[in-house]
DNA sequence: TTTCGTGCAAACCATTTGCAGCAGC
DNA sequence: GCTGCTGCAAATGGTTTGCACGAAA
């Protein structure tokens, strides 16, 4: 289980106040599944399932907030909105989508990841924050 | 040299039409170095500097028609606008993506390409349309 | 008390769409 | 000539923003 308490008090030390808006959102993030995605209205509506009432305008601006300081991943699947998730060192990466029924199945590869870095870091100098690998195609179900 | 005629006339014989704006917009888009990416508006400038004007509505339209056809990729950069690139077998796959200065850097491995194939078939029975694997992070000159 | 964060409504901006006229075949 | 394609302008939808109020520190 994460320490939410810590991570309120990093960003206080920051500088940012911690709102109600901001502890109800990062908690409720932390409580789904690992690897669930929303987007700013799918979260909305959860949290009003729950009686919870914070505007959209907050939750966005929360949202980006979290995103910048490195709590939440923005992950974009191909729909005509962004999706957030907790960024979470042992998280999958890797996405199939299918293209016909639009689910999308989470994996990770070790091997994928340690080639990755190999490649990227001694061929191209480059400092690796944070990666997205999406593979499109059909899904077994779709095959038929 | 890819040869439209030969792309033109199977569109054609699909009962499409064959109008000047699909062969300008298609030309256009062969014409310029492999791996480039325009967004529909980085398109429209770069027609009209080449005093050829089609309206936004028919780019859009052209762009998600050929890329319904197999012509184009459709990819995100992570900016608020999508990106087309010609869709070609030898063609990077691989962004990376520095959170700086916005540079992407292309590339390609067969290994990662070998290494994901095997994967995705093997363990999940997925068939792969098409992938895009980003990279997020600094690059060298931004790196001082 | 001093900012910063929130909620509301309006603004924004990329993309889509209805419709009338035009053009491919 | 039929029907699909284009251009225009208006609509759409996700996201952002100006502003006044309320609350964290």
């Amino acid at each position: 289980m994460i320490d939410t308490g810590k991570i309120f008090e990093d960003l206080r030390k920051k500088g940012f106040r911690i709102t109600p808006q901001r502890e109800t959102i990062l908690e409720f993030l932390l409580s789904i599944p690992a690897g669930a995605h929303l987007s700013a209205e799918d979260l909305k509506e959860s949290l009003e399932q729950q009686n919870i009432k914070i505007s959209l305008a907050t939750l966005y601006r929360t949202l980006k907030f979290l995103t910048a300081e490195g709590l939440l991943r923005e992950i974009d699947l191909g729909e005509d909105h962004k999706h957030y998730e907790i960024m979470n060192e042992n998280q999958e990466h890797f996405h199939l989508i299918c293209i016909k029924c639009n689910k999308t199945i989470e994996f990770n590869s070790e091997k994928l990841v340690g080639l990755t870095q190999e490649i990227v870091n001694n061929q191209y100098n480059f400092n690796v924050v944070d990666y997205q690998f999406k593979v499109f195609g059909i899904c077994e179900d779709c095959q038929s």
